[in-house]
DNA sequence: GCAATGGTTTGATATATGTCAAGATTCATG
DNA sequence: CATGAATCTTGACATATATCAAACCATTGC
C-alpha cells in the first residue's frame, strides 16, 4: 500500500489531454494500490497526497464478462477507477430501447453519471473480465476540499466526460455510418496509444451489436463498414482483432462526402 | 448587492431534480444581484453563504441576438449564469459542419465544457436580448473548499450535464424524427413549468435549422415533424409560437413504431 | 407601404441505412 | 472432437430522412 516509486522521480506530464503514451511500469509507479490512472497521472500531487488518495480507495472484487458494477436506479456511492479489464455504460428506456453510452477502459473512471441524483442513470457492465477500484465519492470530496489540485482535476475529469460526450453528439447527428466507425476505431487507437499499447493493433471487446449501439447503427450496417474499410485497403480485420493499416487513410475519410 | 429577503424566511425544496414551478418573486428573494437559480435554489446555503456567493460574481452586459458569449478555443475563466434570455452552444468540426449542442434558459449554467482543458470546446451564441452573471471558476473551486454544500452543488451541475447529454445521445442514436421533436418539445415545456412559465404555450427562440442540427435533423424534417403533430391535433403551431395541446399524446407519441 | 431578406412550408425524388433472411464463422460445452 | 449457440457477414428489398426546388410568409429597413 506504500508508493514505492514516488511520481517525483519522474516528472508528470502536464495537466490536460493525455496523449504520450505512458508506460506501463509508470503506471504502477504513478498509484501504490490501485491504477488510478486518470486520477493521479495528470494531476501534480505529491508523494504524501498520493498516500491519502489511496487510503480512502480499496481494490475491489473482480467482474466477468456480463457481471454489472452497478445498475440504474442503484444508489450511488462510489466512483470506479477501472484497474483491468474494460465496460460499457448503457441507458435503459423504458419501451426496451437500450443504448450504449460508452465504452471504459483501463485507468478510466466510470460511475459520473450518478452525482445529481444519487442514483445511477445508467448500468455498468463489464465486457470482460474486470477489476476496479472503488473511490467512495464523499471521501473523495472531503479529500478535494483540502487538496485544490485533486478538486481541479476531478473538474477536469467531469468536464471531459462533458466535453466526451458532446463530441458523440456531434458524430450521432451528423456523421454518416462510415464516418462514425472510423471515429471510432481512431478514438480507440489514441486510448491504446495514451496506455503504451499499440495503437494499430488490438481486439475489440465488444459486439457489432454493441458497437452499432453506441454509435447509432444496426449491426448489419457496422459489419459492412468493416467489410468496406477493409477492402478499401484501410484495415485488417478478423472478427474482432483489428489492424489499423493506413491510419491517415481513415482519418482523411471523415468528412468527405459520399 | 445584499439579500433583501433571505432563504431562511422560505424553505428550499429539496436538492435534486428541480421539478416544482418557482414563482419569479421567490426567484428574485433566492439572491440578491443575480439569478443563480440552478446555483443558489435547490442547496440549502445560508444567507451567509449566499452572500459570499454574490461577493464572487458580476452581473455582466447584455448580449443580443448572435453576439458570443464565448468562443471555442478561448479561454475559460468563468461559468456563467443565465439571468435573462437565452442561448445555444455549438461545436465546430474542421470540415465545417456544425452542430447545436444545448439550448440554456434563464437560471441555467453554461461552460461546463472549459474546463478539462481551460479553452472553451464549444461557441455560446446568444439567441436573444440576453444577460448573465458571470461566475470566476478559480473563485468558485476556491469558495467551494470550504462550503461542502456548494462544492456538493456544483458536481450535481456537472454531472446533470453529462446525464443530459446522454439522453440526447439516446434521442440521436435510437428515435425517429417525430419522437425526437416530441421529445424536445415536452423538455421545454418541463423547463418552462420549472420556472413558473406556461408549459403549455411559449415562443420558440431558435430558428427550425437550429432545432434540426440539435436533433440531428434537417430543417424541412423539423417542419414536416411541426405540420404533422399540428394536423393530429398534439399541438398548435405558428412559425416559432407554440400551444402543447395534448401533452399526453406527445409523451405516447414517444417510443411508438411508425 | 413596398421591396428585400431570411425563415418556413410543402412537394417530388434520391439515397443511406434499416429490415429480413440465409449462410458462414467463431466460441463454448460436453 | 462434435454439437449447438452466438455472433458475424452478405444479399435483396423497404423505408425514413435527405436533397433539391418552388412557393409562401414574416420581419426589417427604406
Amino acid at each position: 500500500m506504500t508508493n514505492k516509486g514516488g511520481i517525483s522521480a519522474s516528472p508528470l506530464p502536464k495537466a490536460g489531454n493525455v496523449q504520450q503514451p505512458v508506460s506501463n511500469s509508470r503506471l504502477k509507479i504513478a498509484c501504490s494500490n490501485c491504477n488510478l490512472r486518470e486520477l493521479c497521472l495528470p494531476v501534480n500531487l505529491s508523494m504524501g497526497e498520493i498516500r491519502q488518495l489511496d487510503a480512502i480507495s480499496h481494490l475491489k472484487r473482480s467482474y466477468v464478462r456480463g457481471d454489472y458494477l452497478y445498475r440504474s436506479g442503484g444508489k450511488f456511492q462510489s466512483l470506479y477507477a477501472i484497474y483491468r479489464g474494460s465496460f460499457k455504460t448503457q441507458v435503459l428506456h423504458e419501451d426496451g430501447r437500450e443504448q450504449v453510452t460508452g465504452f471504459q477502459m483501463i485507468g478510466e473512471i466510470i460511475g459520473l453519471d450518478a452525482i445529481c441524483t444519487e442514483h445511477h442513470a445508467c448500468d455498468a457492465v463489464a465486457l470482460e473480465n474486470s477489476e476496479v477500484c472503488e473511490l467512495p465519492f464523499n471521501k473523495l470530496e472531503a479529500l478535494s476540499r483540502e487538496l485544490p489540485s485533486l478538486q481541479r482535476h476531478l473538474h477536469k475529469i467531469m468536464s471531459r466526460e462533458i466535453v466526451r460526450d458532446q463530441g458523440i453528439m456531434l458524430l450521432l447527428g451528423s456523421m454518416r455510418a462510415e464516418e462514425r466507425l472510423a471515429v471510432f476505431l481512431l478514438s480507440l487507437s489514441q486510448r491504446f496509444a495514451a496506455r503504451g499499447l499499440s495503437p494499430t493493433q488490438f481486439q475489440l471487446r465488444m459486439s457489432r451489436q454493441e458497437i452499432g449501439s453506441y454509435l447509432g447503427l444496426k449491426l448489419e450496417t457496422v459489419s459492412r463498414a468493416f467489410s468496406h474499410f477493409q477492402n478499401s485497403g484501410l484495415i485488417s480485420v478478423h472478427t474482432r482483432s483489428v489492424e489499423l493499416i493506413d491510419l491517415p487513410g481513415l482519418r482523411a475519410f471523415i468528412g468527405k462526402q459520399h
